[in-house]
DNA sequence: AGTCATAACTGAGCGCAATCAGTTTATATT
DNA sequence: AATATAAACTGATTGCGCTCAGTTATGACT
């Protein structure tokens, strides 16, 4: 019962295959390079397939970042997560939560930029932005969690404001002013804004 | 006085008219066809001038739509703001000030979501991209003072608040979810918002 | 095994934004 | 006027993302 074993004939296998090797492709040159440094005919190459063939496992060039930097965002996401958890005040939780994912976002600027420019801008009907969308309902919800914990805020309150603090946090870590700025102003910026939406 | 008579030469008469003719045939084409319909060849041949030309007055095509959408958004903020004066209740008088923004923003909701992305993420040393966030800025001021005007909210807090009010209604009107939505349900998704943002 | 249907792949080619080496035009200088 | 300097303009060209008509591999059926 470990595997139901659907039957993997030899099309299917090939086809995960192929999309590992793009997947480890770009994961590889968007980290040294950064996405503009890139071309999606090096990419292809370093995968061994055709140019064509890329464009069958992600629609656009924006498309291959958002499938290499989703699986980044989730691993900060739990992480987050787990500090929140041992987090009792309601700011310094919330803080807790999102500072991996500011960290993961910034770790390489321009791929984290373009990453929320994707996801924002990207088209709705394509699979790896809906993958993005659901990790930032994911954090949503997760902040919403926190919030709830806090006897001032209810059930709806908790969901609007998570979704307030998350638009927050997109805006100040996308905004060309903060281009420049180091981890730790990015998230001394948005504590200041979360804490006067918490505070009374 | 009425004119200090600057010594306008030839040169700098050539170039105020060409600017002109490039934001008069921008401006036109744009509203027509919708950015990602009309070429940059186009706009130049509409203009009359070179390809080469259209790129010393603004550094990308995007730039060109700054160009264009600040005068509309600049129109926008007074609107609102007028309303708003008119208005005594702090969040009708935010939304009155928002509801013209949004309005213009959606007038074609292509061209508006590219003015968000480019505003946000295109390059800080370009002209009219510094002009789009001299007009949040001002935005983000009108807002201020409307929050001041609460008791609830002291001079530090509203400014602050201003600038949460400001992310939420970017992102509202710029992701991918909302792309089919209409003026008033995007005027009602920023109000819920903003509503749990001021209510205690 | 042989035949067919179709899913998957491919790379030459296309459209477009943006560049840049070469040209024109305006002003300053003598 | 003639000359020099540099600002402004230009369109052929480049580079890149993406497409699509043609090809190949896979699995189903007899």
């Amino acid at each position: 019962m470990s595997t139901p074993a659907p039957p993997l004939g030899r099309r299917e296998r090939n086809k995960q295959q192929k999309l590992e090797r793009i997947t480890a492709a770009a994961t590889e040159l968007f980290a040294e390079h950064g996405i503009d440094d890139v071309t999606t005919q090096q990419i292809a190459e370093k995968a061994d397939v055709g140019t064509g063939t890329l464009f069958l496992y992600a629609k656009t060039k924006g498309e291959l970042l958002l499938l290499v930097q989703n699986a980044h965002y989730a691993v900060a996401l739990e992480t987050g997560r787990a500090a929140a958890e041992a987090t009792s005040d309601t700011l310094e939780a919330a803080m807790a939560l999102l500072r991996p994912i500011i960290e993961c976002n910034r770790a390489q600027i321009e791929n984290g930029r373009t990453y929320l420019r994707e996801m924002v801008f990207g088209s709705a009907t394509d699979a790896h932005h809906a993958e993005a969308l659901r990790i930032v309902g994911d954090t949503e919800s997760a902040l919403a969690d926190i919030l709830r914990r806090d006897p001032r805020f209810d059930e709806n309150r908790s969901v609007v404001l998570a979704r307030i603090v998350s638009a927050v946090m997109f805006v100040t870590m996308a905004a060309s002013v903060n281009a420049e700025s180091s981890i730790d102003e990015i998230a001394q910026d948005v504590r200041t804004q979360v804490g006067a939406l918490l505070d009374r």
